[in-house]
RNA sequence: UGCCCGAUGGUGUAACGGUAGCACAGCAGACUCUGGAUCUGUUUGUCAUGGUUCAAAUCCAUGUCGGGCAGCCA
């Protein structure tokens, strides 16, 4: 498929800001992003602003962004996602941020290094181009695990962590709560040398699971809930989907991530709000261990939030579990791969998340602007063809059985280059059932008992008689064809209020069409903590049987089509060659239908 | 009621002490062999109250409202 290329426009916010203020105020050599998503789920449309944000500014910078499974808890991780996650942000980047992905070679792991005459451990991206491409894989931070492992006990050497014999429960009430000071472990003030003993066998697997934690030495009585004696470490006796069976103890998001970003040499962590009470413990990791390259900053930017779409990874799971929707990519999801399928180009994704912008400010953004980014992109790429989803017979009494009109159509007025190409006017054609009304209200265009109307790219036709079976169904619609309309012929020029796509009955292939809507009724379906299956719209798909002008039979997944006067349409990615299945994309704007309503 | 963060038209976002702008949505019109696209015009806004200043959306104070934080999740 061919993306249209990305906004020329580069992009201006407060994130940028700081990046530039900081490479301005000198220190930074190249900028150092990363994309750290958890593989405990697919990607979703959430997840693509900050992908767009992360890869914008490496780009703008002429830096790199990492893409780093934040893997640490195997317990809810799996290949499975680890696999979307690649394939997913691979097709988001693609032909606009691809030269500054950051991956490494498969299977490398942090080098002991020297920075400045102090030891260091590190880990770069490996150099696109230099070896093969195949060969490199995202980072994983559970490739640090023995960097960490040694990082903690460079904490407790200095007295700044210690091993906590506390049970979940005592470990909570000890913590107190966010208007209440928490109280001082009774294990807070081991020795060194029992800390490390301890937490060595800890990793031995001498301990079960819950029993004991490693936990850093702040301060119980915080008013930052996040800096009292947070956990570092917890026994986890699970097989890690990339690690194996090598760990028994797995760090904690608070002390992996900081560390993780500080061994790629990461300039700027940048995350969602919800970590920004975790700033200061992801500073006091990193000062306390008197680390000898520059430190990584973190700033945070609000989450997406989405009209008439969850974004949460729990609920979406719950749909697919649930089996709401057929899983995952199934077109409804807002995940990247759901959209992917959908028919939703990537540059659609990235221009929504140029338009959106970043900030500190949480709030809801109107679907309609990712309709608008999808529309432009598709008007401007898709090929234009005829497609009847609800078919009437139109009989053309003039025409005779057998004969053909070659007629020449338009592939996308959008792009003169994309030609022509001819389609064929038999007596027997299909027409939209609702561009024929028997009682019409005031201001309808179309065809009517007794009116006229254009057949797009052939001629005018006039309803004589309309046929009916017994149980008053509209049988056929009995038409004159005059040929004289037709382009190039006398009275081409003249004009009628409509013209409507059709398709020839001789020529015309049949396909399942699934019209998509909106998964949710609510614009805010998670509001008050609804049940989502409360919401849920019944509508959310239609399946109609269709049929198609002939040259879609050689229509591939990857291919945009405008359905003339309907909307955007695919083939599904599933769809078996003889059984074809096109997803709606979206539907046109429909003005009409509006001003009905209205 | 502890700490942190935020508040600009209906929605999202600019303006970095000096004319409140852009996009989406809405409305009206033009054009059209897609009631699409395109084009034109247009309605609507600085949370409140004080203060600093020649000048405040912007700085300060107080308040109001909204969000986040008490997983051995990330």
């Amino acid at each position: 498929m061919s993306d249209t290329p990305a906004s020329p426009a580069v992009p201006s916010d407060f994130i940028r800001d700081m990046v530039t203020d900081d490479i301005n105020s000198g220190g930074l050599r190249s900028i150092v992003t990363r994309f750290p998503p958890e593989p405990n789920g697919y990607l979703h449309i959430g997840h693509a602003k900050s992908i767009c944000l992360n890869f914008g500014i490496a780009r703008e910078n002429h830096g790199r962004c990492n893409l780093r499974m934040d893997d640490t808890n195997p317990t809810k991780e799996d290949m499975e996602y680890v696999e979307s996650i690649e394939a997913d942000v691979r097709w988001l980047v693609a032909g606009w941020a691809d030269q500054v992905l950051g991956l490494k070679r498969r299977g490398a792991v942090p080098v002991q290094a020297d920075a400045g005459g102090r030891p260091d451990t590190h880990l770069a991206a490996a150099i696109p181009g230099s070896g093969a491409r195949h060969q490199l894989e995202p980072f994983f931070a559970s490739d640090y695990f023995p960097q960490l492992f040694e990082f903690a006990v460079r904490l407790v050497e200095k007295g700044l962590a210690y091993v906590c014999d506390l049970s979940p429960e005592e470990t909570d009430q000890y913590r107190g709560a966010p208007d209440r000071p928490g109280k001082e472990s009774p294990f807070r003030n081991r020795t060194a040398a029992e800390n490390l003993d301890l937490f060595r066998r800890m990793r031995a697997g001498e301990f079960p699971d819950g029993s004991r934690t490693l936990r850093a030495r702040i301060d119980m009585a915080s008013p930052n809930v996040w800096l009292r004696d947070p956990i570092l470490y917890r026994i986890r006796h699970a097989e890690h989907h990339h690690t194996g069976k090598s760990w028994c103890i797995y760090p904690m998001y608070d002390f992996a991530h900081c560390l993780s970003d500080y061994i790629e040499g990461v300039t700027h962590s940048i995350c969602t709000l919800e970590f920004e009470v975790h700033r200061p413990l992801y500073d006091w990791i990193l000062k306390s261990l008197d680390l000898a390259r520059p430190l990584p900053r973190q700033i945070e930017f609000a989450r997406l939030n989405l009209g008439y779409t969850v974004m949460s990874k729990r609920k979406l799971l719950q749909l697919v579990a649930e089996r709401v929707v057929t899983g995952w990519d199934d077109p409804r999801m807002p995940t990247i791969s759901g959209l992917r399928r959908r028919g939703v180009p990537a540059s659609s994704l990235r221009e929504f998340a140029r338009q959106i912008g970043v900030t500190k400010f949480n709030g809801l953004t109107d679907v309609a602007v990712l309709e608008k980014c999808i529309r432009d992109d598709l008007n401007r790429l898709a090929l234009r063809r005829l497609a009847v989803l609800r078919p009437v017979k139109v009989v053309l009494t003039n025409i005779g059985m057998g004969d053909s009109v070659a007629c020449e159509a338009v592939n996308n007025p959008e792009d003169p280059a994309s030609g022509h190409r001819t389609v064929h006017l038999t007596r027997e054609a299909w027409i939209e059932h609702e561009d024929f009304m028997e009682n019409p209200p005031p201001k309808y265009f179309r065809l009517r008992p007794g009116g006229e109307v254009r057949l797009k790219y052939a001629c005018i036709i006039r309803c004589d008689e309309v046929v009916r079976d017994a149980s008053g169904a509209v049988l056929e619609l009995r038409c004159f064809a005059d040929l004289t309309t037709r382009t190039g012929q006398p009275n081409a020029g003249r004009k009628v209020k409509a013209a409507i796509h059709w398709v020839s009955a001789a020529h015309a292939i049949p396909a399942t069409v699934h019209l998509y809507d909106r998964l949710f009724t609510e614009e805010e379906p998670e509001k008050d903590g609804r049940d989502l299956k409360s919401v849920l719209n019944p509508d959310s798909l239609r399946t109609v049987q269709a049929w198609l002008e002939p040259s879609l039979a050689e229509a591939v997944p990857a291919d945009r089509f405008q359905f003339e006067r309907l909307g955007y349409f695919c083939l599904d990615a599933a769809s078996a060659p003889g059984h074809r299945v096109f997803n709606r994309t979206i539907p046109l704007k429909d003005s009409w239908s509006k001003a009905k309503a209205g």
